[in-house]
Formats: C-alpha cells, sequence, structure tokens
DNA sequence: CGCGGCGTTGATCTCTGTCAATACTTGTGG
DNA sequence: CCACAAGTATTGACAGAGATCAACGCCGCG
C-alpha cells in the first residue's frame, strides 16, 4: 500500500481514532484490490466475513425486495468503511453491497477485527465511534426523506457533493442518474423534473457536469420551505 | 432493582450478550427512575453523558428542524436502549428524546460504559452487536419509507405491535396518533384516512384500541403490492 | 358551560408515480 | 465509417396519493 492510500485510511472516521500499530496489524499487508464497475461485494443473507474501505470509487448498499426491485439504503464513497455492523449481527449481511464506479477496496478480515477489538479496547472505541458515524448518517437520511420534497432533497444532495460551503462550484455526479433519483428515494423521471426545477437556482447540468452558482443559496433551499424564495 | 426489572435488562440487545457481572457493573446498584410524559430527556445539541434502558414505557427520539417542526426518528419502547451511539460522537446528543407516556427509565453513565469497555472485550463487543442492531432497524425503516403507501406503513407498524404473528390479536396504540403519523412519516390526516382503507381488510379501530382479525393477512398487505388483495 | 387539544372529514391542489414516446450514448459488427 | 441495438435520460399526459386548508365533532377540564 502507497503512501496515498494510507492517508485516506487513516483518515475514515474508523481508522482515525485507532493506532497506527492497531491499524498496520488489521491491514495485514494487504493492498487495496481494484473491482470493475458493477462487481458484487456481497449479497444479502451470505455469511459477514469481511468489511471494506475505500480507496477509490463508490459502492452501493441495497436490499432487494420480494418482488425484485431494489431498494438504494446508501451509496458510499471513497475514505468510507462499510458492512462493518454486520460482523456483529449474527454473521449475515443483511443487504447487499455492489460497486457503481470502477474501485479499489480493501478487505479486512472480520476475524481480524475480532481479535483487535479483544486485544485492544481503542480498536473497540474505535469501532464504535464509526458506528455511531453510521447511524447518524442513516438518521439524518430518514429526516432527509421524511421532510423535504424531491428538489429539496437533489438540492441537498448535490450540496453534499461539493467540496465547498458557498461560492461557485463545479461538480460530477459520481454514478448514473437512475442510481441518484433511487438513492434519494424516487423515479428516474422525478430526478429529471427536479434538475429542471433547480435551473432558475442558478444549477446548471450538461450531462454528469453539474455547475452550482452558488452553494449556501442551494443549501439553503434544501432547507427551509421550498417557496420562500423566488421562482 | 427487582427480579422483573433485571429481567428486562437482560433482554435488551444490548445486555444479553454482556455478561451478569459486567452488567451488574454497570447498572452500579441504580434502580429504575419514573419520567411522567412529556419529560424531556436530553436535548440535541447537548452533552451526551448517558444512556437509557426502557423498562416500561415509550420514548421517541427526534430532531428539531430549523424551522420549529420536529421530525421523529424512532419511537423506542420496552426493553430497549438508547443513546448509546451518542456517547461516541464527539460528545453531543445529535438528537432530542422525549418520554410519550409514563416511564420507568434506567439511566447509565457514559463514563462508566467507557470504563467497562475497556476493562471488558465483551462489552465492547456487546455494544457493538447493539450499534449495529440499531443500524439494521434504521436501514428496516428506510426501505419502509421509501417503498410503502401510507395504509401500508400503518399495517406493517400495527403487524409490529401485535404479540403474535398470526390469528386475531387486539392491540392498544401506545401513543398519540398524531405520533404515530409523524413516525410512518405522514400528516395526521393521512393517518385518518389510512385508518379507514384498513378497516376492509379486518382491521377495527376503536379510539385507541385496535383489532386485527388476521394479523398474517395484514402483514401481507404491508408487503406486497397494494392491489393484490381484494379491496 | 365554554375552552383547548386531538381527531376526523371534506374539498382542493400539488407532487410524484406511471405509462408511453422520443432522444441521446455507447458499444458492436459489418 | 456507418448501421444498429441496448441501455440511459428526457419529456408529455394522466392518475393517484398525500398535503393543505377549513370546518366540525369529541372529550376532558377548569
Amino acid at each position: 500500500m502507497d503512501q496515498h492510500d494510507w492517508q485516506i485510511v487513516r483518515a475514515t472516521p474508523l481508522f482515525q481514532t485507532m493506532s497506527k500499530e492497531a491499524t498496520e496489524r488489521l491491514l495485514d499487508g494487504q493492498g487495496a484490490r481494484v473491482f470493475e464497475k458493477g462487481s458484487l461485494l456481497f449479497q444479502q443473507g451470505t455469511p459477514a466475513d469481511y468489511f471494506f474501505v475505500i480507496i477509490d470509487g463508490w459502492v452501493k448498499i441495497y436490499r432487494a425486495t420480494p418482488d425484485g426491485t431494489e431498494t438504494v439504503v446508501h451509496v458510499f464513497r471513497r475514505g468510507e468503511t462499510f458492512a462493518e455492523a454486520a460482523l456483529f449481527l449474527g454473521g449475515r449481511y443483511p443487504v447487499s453491497a455492489e460497486t457503481v464506479s470502477t474501485s479499489r477496496l480493501l478487505r479486512i478480515s472480520g476475524q481480524a477485527l475480532r481479535r483487535s477489538i479483544r486485544d485492544d479496547p481503542d480498536v473497540a472505541l474505535a469501532m464504535l465511534a464509526s458506528a455511531s458515524h453510521h447511524l447518524k448518517l442513516l438518521v439524518e437520511q430518514i429526516e432527509l426523506m421524511k421532510r423535504l420534497t424531491g428538489p429539496q432533497k437533489l438540492a441537498s444532495f448535490l450540496v453534499g457533493l461539493c467540496p465547498l460551503s458557498d461560492g461557485r462550484c463545479k461538480v460530477m455526479l459520481p454514478y448514473e442518474k437512475s442510481l441518484v433519483a433511487n438513492r434519494l428515494g424516487m423515479e428516474p423521471e422525478s430526478l429529471s423534473r427536479a434538475i429542471n426545477k433547480l435551473r432558475p437556482f442558478g444549477v446548471q447540468f450538461d450531462k454528469d457536469e453539474v455547475v452550482i452558482e452558488d452553494v449556501q443559496r442551494l443549501a439553503k433551499f434544501s432547507d427551509v420551505s421550498q417557496d420562500e424564495e423566488e421562482g
């Protein structure tokens, strides 16, 4: 693993509070593996033996429903870990995971993790911090889903993509629009319409490139009751 | 703490995998305290020093939004623990908590918990199992919110209230309908209408008493696309 | 008795899902 | 280089679900 990858690992919520030694022990000298776009990392219901660190790329976590449709629970990005929780839940993944872009991932053994937790209380605390962080993310997502309209959800999604919190900003949609739509709990058609409704607020879409005139204004739009701004 | 309370504690996801000794150390000889309906247990943004075990009653976890409305994230019941996660998240509660019925709660110090985790790896694993359980609940709730219509959400809520998984069942709504509505992500008016739509499926409402003719039928209704049953 | 909180009902409107038709993109093979 | 097919995105028309607004009933309480 090179210096760059190491930096990303050390910046994750899970590893940032963990000691250098404990981290190295867990990684066990393994490097990141490349997964093509669309690779199934694990499937709902199968034994949970590993968790993952995303060095680069995007991974969707989803549940398949009886009638074949899938519900995207979350899409993780570079610098995040996922599936740690599954290792403590009776040994089976409660969701499925798939790369939605070509990605580089570290795979870490659940066995090793358990051993580390037993050996080093700090690892345990780091795990708890990371799990709590995930909880918080989900809580926020629930709130978001309940409160906001389609265009507002899109706005808050875009704001989350921006590296800056104000001013002008150009970002790229990290994955397909149909996935963005699912992620935001709407149909692709509704996403298209949401995109148009955002245009008057200084958001220009061109393919998968998005130019946001004023990030703060967009953030405001996603927070306040929709018609308090000029339309 | 009497025998009965102890049994409830030992049945929680958190304590069931924890040793008897570790549990006793955490409880520290303290008994359950009674909280009137409407008691604020902690407020979003304040320092997170304790977590709670519900011996009896119901507690809502919610977030206040800028414009004054509140979004209910979850309502916990007897035999559940909550706010553990907050103890590992930079020291502040990210949500508020309030009893929605008169309740008996155990309050456990975050300090003591951290100490226990350092002393005993099994406590750490129990905590992780519990956090993972909460994660799973939230994931399920997200899926539920995205996929189901109002009546279906109500149906799945009622099924969750039933002690049995089939046959006839009579339950009481544990808290006000307006809270049920918020919990299910809809307006009180829509809940009223959902109640009516469930009547043809063998669900009778009388005030806060609900008689369900056939729990399994109701469960099926909440799972399948709405119009596959007679209506 | 009258007030206030909660719940229901009705009318209306808005948003989103659905279905169908049409672009646009990409990759394939001639 | 072009033709074609498959996947993906957009647009329009329509219907249904739910929000909103307003009115009213119910009930507990001073």
